[in-house]
DNA sequence: TAAATATTCAATTATTCTCTTGAATGATTC
DNA sequence: GAATCATTCAAGAGAATAATTGAATATTTA
């Protein structure tokens, strides 16, 4: 068929299959952190390098990844384009539409998050006003590559032992690397215990860059 | 993994994959316009019926289609929930990404309509004020399922003989199933050729209903 | 109650995808 | 230039998905 409607359903459905594995929807998210090489991803992600490779290479020829030289490694990064939009349009449908994730995010997220996450507007303003401390709980490597301005990073793992960075008596804001990821939530709970006004962003730092809102990198 | 981020991710890869085939999306865009019976949607898809009875299934079974029995008949519709927002994304995302995608848009659907297409928004006043004739240009039967209020309904193979339905000082928007379905392309073509003012909605019958706008049916 | 109709189910085959393995390539360092 | 390191490629086994066929189910009509 040379029918035009045809050939882009083709399009669509190649990049819907792109997205229909569970490695390559985690690579996203890595992908989404900063540039990374392939060893890094395998690594983070808990797959051979070859087949890490794979993964990343049927994700680039779909346009949701890039790549440049640096020196021997390969440095992987998201691809151009809105990306996330479609991932925050699956998010959206899949709270809607499947039972199981309804059940997952009301029994794990929301029990750990019983306020209200904080909009990317309302965060943007506190920051102005000074009004919080903005707590970015991610590793430390993946600080360095991006976080948002101000930011203090605290990596979830040693938390207990750094709360002397913390103000007593001011909010605290915490994220990560984006809606379903659990740092943050745990960050929040565990606060929480000890007597803190704290919140999450409802998203995480690859949205923040997505929507064009100012980041930092430690140079 | 009891990590309920990798749980979230198999779900929303199920979605994607879901979404990763052209009958599927085919079926979908067809869902959209009203309710349909297996046979039906069978026939407008060039489909076996027992194959589009299993990719309804598999439709239905992820939340992309719901079901109703009438009599003898199963009648599939859309499903609830943010679906158009999800093809929605996507077609931004490879009208971004995917050069063959852009391509066939250029290629095909710009030099058919050289001018912008109207938004629902704009669309929405025109109609108030009267100023426009709105043309749908979908079979009589998918009409029948449900239309914008006041369309006139000519089906795009009857158009050269129904021109007297036409003012001809007016002008005409065309709309027809959604963003890549050719007929109104082709009226707005064919209409431009004969001296009309023609421009295309930006998408089509399912995405002016699923914006909650009001819809009129054949009773 | 039997026949007719619409849909679904089950079994089979063909196709496509995924992962593993080991070798090949490209770039750096010694 | 040889050795080393990171990544990619190529081949093959195994798993998942898709289309076809014919039988089974549910509902209506005769």
């Amino acid at each position: 068929m040379s029918n035009p409607k045809r050939q882009i359903f083709e399009h669509l459905a190649e990049l819907a299959r792109t997205l229909g594995h569970t490695h390559r929807l985690e690579l996203v998210e890595h992908l989404a952190q900063g540039e990374r090489s392939v060893e890094a991803l395998a690594q983070l992600t808990g797959l051979t390098v070859a087949n890490a490779s794979q993964h990343l290479q049927h994700l680039r020829r779909h346009g949701f990844a890039q790549t440049r030289r640096d020196g021997k490694r390969v440095l992987y990064r998201l691809g151009e384009g809105p990306i996330l939009d479609v991932l925050a349009a699956f998010r959206r449908l899949a709270e809607h539409n499947v039972a199981e994730v309804r059940e997952v995010v009301t029994a794990y997220f929301d029990r750990l998050d019983s306020f209200e996450a904080i909009s990317r507007e309302e965060l943007a303003q506190r920051l102005q006003e000074r009004s919080i401390t903005l707590l970015d709980v991610r590793p430390q490597d993946e600080f360095a590559l991006g976080h948002l301005p101000g930011a203090l990073n605290i990596p979830l793992a040693d938390l207990q032992q750094r709360l002397a960075d913390l103000l007593p008596d001011q909010e605290v804001v915490a994220y990560c690397r984006g809606p379903y990821c659990v740092l943050s939530f745990e960050a929040v709970a565990e606060l929480r215990r000890l007597g803190y006004r704290v919140r999450r962003l409802e998203d995480g730092y690859p949205e923040w860059k997505a929507a064009g809102l100012p980041v930092e990198a430690v140079s």
